[in-house]
DNA sequence: GTCGAGATTATCT
DNA sequence: GATAATCTCGACC
């Protein structure tokens, strides 16, 4: 990915068939079918229309859960990476938020699949915990999704954190 | 600085 | 045909 190195800064759970929020739901689906494949690997969908998000799956074959990865502060290759997004004025919007952080890194539906531990992506873990902080869910529009699980979390005080609102007025025209 | 509404398409019902 | 795990832009304070 053009040598951008991304530290992860918030991400989200996502419990498959038991999570009304989850695309793994109501079952697999073409879509889904990656999150009930073997761990370590990349899913990647298409919403609203737009925007691409990731998801680390971290279940074994057969089970669907993943982690979504909402947010990270770009370390290194930030040149290849504010390329990618000319609206960012600053690096640390670079990967504020699930879409920008796919476009940030250049992650694509064609990446959906790939492993974490190929020539395109590879995943370190830190020595030592993290601390972090964990809090209800944003944006998830399913029954109950947003007060319902503290399956979100994120390091406190970090700039590249989503400073979005819990839950948003879905409308449509 | 915060607040609100529109954009746009893969996938599912 | 309806929905969606969001972002950006414009208006206002």
């Amino acid at each position: 990915m053009d040598g951008v190195t991304l530290r992860i800064t918030e991400v989200e759970a996502y419990l498959g068939e038991i999570d009304p929020g989850s695309h793994a739901f109501r079952g697999p689906g073409k879509r889904n079918a990656v999150m009930y494949g073997p761990p370590g690997h990349v899913y990647t969908y298409f919403t609203y229309g737009m925007h691409v998000c990731a998801n680390v799956v971290c279940s074994p074959d057969g089970i669907a859960t993943a982690v979504l990865l909402r947010a990270g502060e770009i370390v290194e290759g930030t040149d290849a990476a504010r390329r990618r997004r000319t609206t960012s004025r600053t690096d640390t919007d670079l990967a504020r938020g699930p879409a920008r952080l796919c476009v940030a890194l250049g992650i694509t539906l064609a990446d959906g699949g790939a492993s974490l531990d190929g020539p395109r992506f590879h995943l370190e873990l830190p020595a030592s915990p993290t601390p972090h902080a964990t809090g209800p869910r944003t944006g998830v529009s399913g029954a109950g999704g947003t007060d319902q699980y503290p399956w979100r979390f994120w390091i406190p005080g970090d700039p590249t954190v989503s400073p979005y609102k819990p839950a948003v007025a879905k409308k449509r025209s």
